[in-house]
DNA sequence: AACTTCTACAACCGCAACAAA
DNA sequence: GTTTGTTGCGGTTGTAGAAGT
């Protein structure tokens, strides 16, 4: 199964675009556009730069892995408390936590958060059953993870992370409402600050 | 050594929001 | 005001390599 996928990618799709994983020639093309042009328009980059790939494909690929100014390898406990209390307020707001992770990428976090995520949460059930055996069931007390409502105050100034990006497409940062937030805000500053 | 399971990461898809025509 | 194209986001899937049995 696995040989044979291997075998049939990089593809073509029903759009004709190419898919799968991007040769370092595909790379370099790309950096060379972006670099020349900036980033954005990125469905004529295909065309312009003659990547046979989507918008979307280029876009994500310069996103999540050639953009400079990008961390690679593992994320910091640091990082994890911020992720963690970060998720905590907005739930999966992967790009809006991102931003207050320099240099790392909302698909970054995302994945980091599902792996762990996942492993805790299958923790978490082995234990219960394990309790379950021996105690009287009784309700669950879940640490509240609730997302903010969609209509939430995203819209504010981004002084609340200056400096941190330089991006052309460093939005938003969301407004600070609440005393919690805001020790949360002034940690994450912090960290950022003492970090660098 | 062979096999299985887990983890990390890259990439795609579908959808929604937005802007331009 | 409507349509169409573009961009960005979140969810999901697939693969490689590491770790465990």
């Amino acid at each position: 199964m696995v040989g044979s996928l291997m075998a049939a990618w990089p593809v073509q799709g029903q759009t004709g675009w190419r898919k799968g994983p991007w040769t370092p020639e595909e790379d370099k093309l790309l950096i060379e556009y972006v670099n020349l042009h900036g980033e954005g328009r990125w469905s004529s980059v295909s065309r312009c730069a003659g990547l046979n790939r989507s918008g979307k494909s280029c876009r994500l690929r310069w996103v999540n892995y050639l953009r400079p100014g990008l961390k690679r390898g593992q994320i910091t406990p640091q990082e994890e408390g911020i992720i963690i209390e970060l998720h905590a307020i907005w739930g999966n707001k992967w790009s809006t936590i991102a931003r207050y992770l320099p240099g790392r990428t909302d698909n970054e976090i995302k994945n980091y958060w599902r792996t762990h995520f996942k492993k805790k949460e299958r923790t978490r059930k082995a234990s219960e059953k394990r309790k379950s055996q021996t105690l009287k069931p009784k309700p669950l007390v879940q640490p509240q993870l609730q997302p903010q409502p969609k209509d939430e105050p995203l819209l504010h100034t981004q002084e609340l992370i200056s400096g941190s990006r330089n991006e052309p497409n460093n939005k938003i940062a969301p407004s600070t409402n609440n005393i919690e937030e805001q020790n949360l805000m002034a940690m994450i500053m912090a960290s950022s600050s003492s970090s660098s």
